[in-house]
DNA sequence: TGAATTTTGAAATGATTGTTTCAGAATTAT
DNA sequence: ATAATTCTGAAACAATCATTTCAAAATTCA
């Protein structure tokens, strides 16, 4: 029998993930990605694929853990509103946590339109937040702590697309106190 | 005496811009840019200068366009209100119309995190759509039509965030309709 | 027209790109 | 231990990258 491949995957995949999300697919060079993976290129190749595919994975890597998160999450709140305000105020956090930018919107951008695969990828995930917000919505609707006349789906859209320019913002200005302002602006003017 | 250039620089500039806009900085190859450009690499350095002096120019050429296009849309209103839900419909607009989402916004996610220099240039459009949404609002709070505990900066920020989010979502799902309710759903919910 | 000067085209530069090759080291079950 | 098999390292691959070189063509003013 032959020798066990010798390296951690899923270690390997979260390496090159952290240098795609910095430099971007095109500004990444496989020699960027073997440097930071730590393996030799003929083994990369040998176990993960080429560049498109390593890349790929590391898309599936980020929204599956993103994913789960988010369930997790969920299931802490016991009411609908208070959940949905809890989040917006927990993407203001990670927006002015981390410097780059989401992952998901910067390859939405610099990938996407010319990939219909790569895209498909990012629509399902914006998909499921959608859904998990959308979900929250009805009920606080239900439970009448909203507006009877609120259409969750649309609210739903409106509110990813809103925290989506926050990411923008930061990275432009670099002023926490404004993204926090926007999220308490948001909760405020939508949820109430 | 020595003749002169032979072409047309501001025309090379806004090819040069198509190109950067569809395929992004690290996309593009001087290649790309001279089959485009229609013109040989050895004039193009010896004009417009190497890539990244070419790209400064292109981002310039971007955002003195749109800054004269909105200075002259503000003169045909009369009543800011007016003004405002007129920008809002307005972007949606190009949004939906260019399939590729807004220069300034892909090279903000792009480029902008590691090269300060190209930031401020687009913090300085950011800066100048911002002063001039919240003048607007200013004057519209003045006037009795919105209401007294508007915060015209904060109001301005929530806006310019709100529809750089349709970009990606216009991106991921390809559907107008949706766009333009948002759209709505903001004027209805902000403005009034 | 002719001398001065600049632009231009084509080729060449060395560096870097993504990917492949392949011999030898490493690991396994017998 | 041995034979079978797989992984690994370093080098090599052609292609493309951004940029430079330079002689020849083009244009100008006198």
């Amino acid at each position: 029998m032959a020798r066990t491949v010798a390296f951690d995957q899923d270690q390997a995949i979260e390496k090159a993930l952290d240098v795609f999300w910095r430099k971007g697919y095109n500004g990444t060079s496989m020699r960027d990605l073997t440097d930071a993976m730590q393996i030799n290129s003929s083994s990369l190749y040998n176990t993960l694929g080429d560049k498109h595919q390593l890349f790929v994975q590391c898309i599936k890597h980020y929204t599956r853990k993103r994913r789960i998160l988010l369930e997790e999450r969920a299931k802490v709140f016991d009411s609908p509103q208070k959940a949905l305000e809890s989040f917006i105020h927990d993407v203001a956090d990670v927006v002015v946590k981390d410097a780059q930018g989401c992952f998901a919107i910067k390859t939405a951008f610099e990938v996407s339109p010319d990939n219909k695969g790569i895209q498909a990828l990012l629509k399902d995930d914006n998909d499921f937040t959608h859904t998990f917000l959308s979900k929250l919505i009805r009920e606080a609707v239900e439970q009448g702590v909203m507006k009877k006349d609120t259409d969750p789906d649309l609210l739903a859209d409106y509110i990813i697309s809103t925290y989506t320019g926050w990411y923008e913002l930061y990275i432009l200005h670099k002023d926490p106190a404004k993204i926090k302002q926007l999220a308490a602006f948001m909760v405020y003017h939508l949820l109430r």
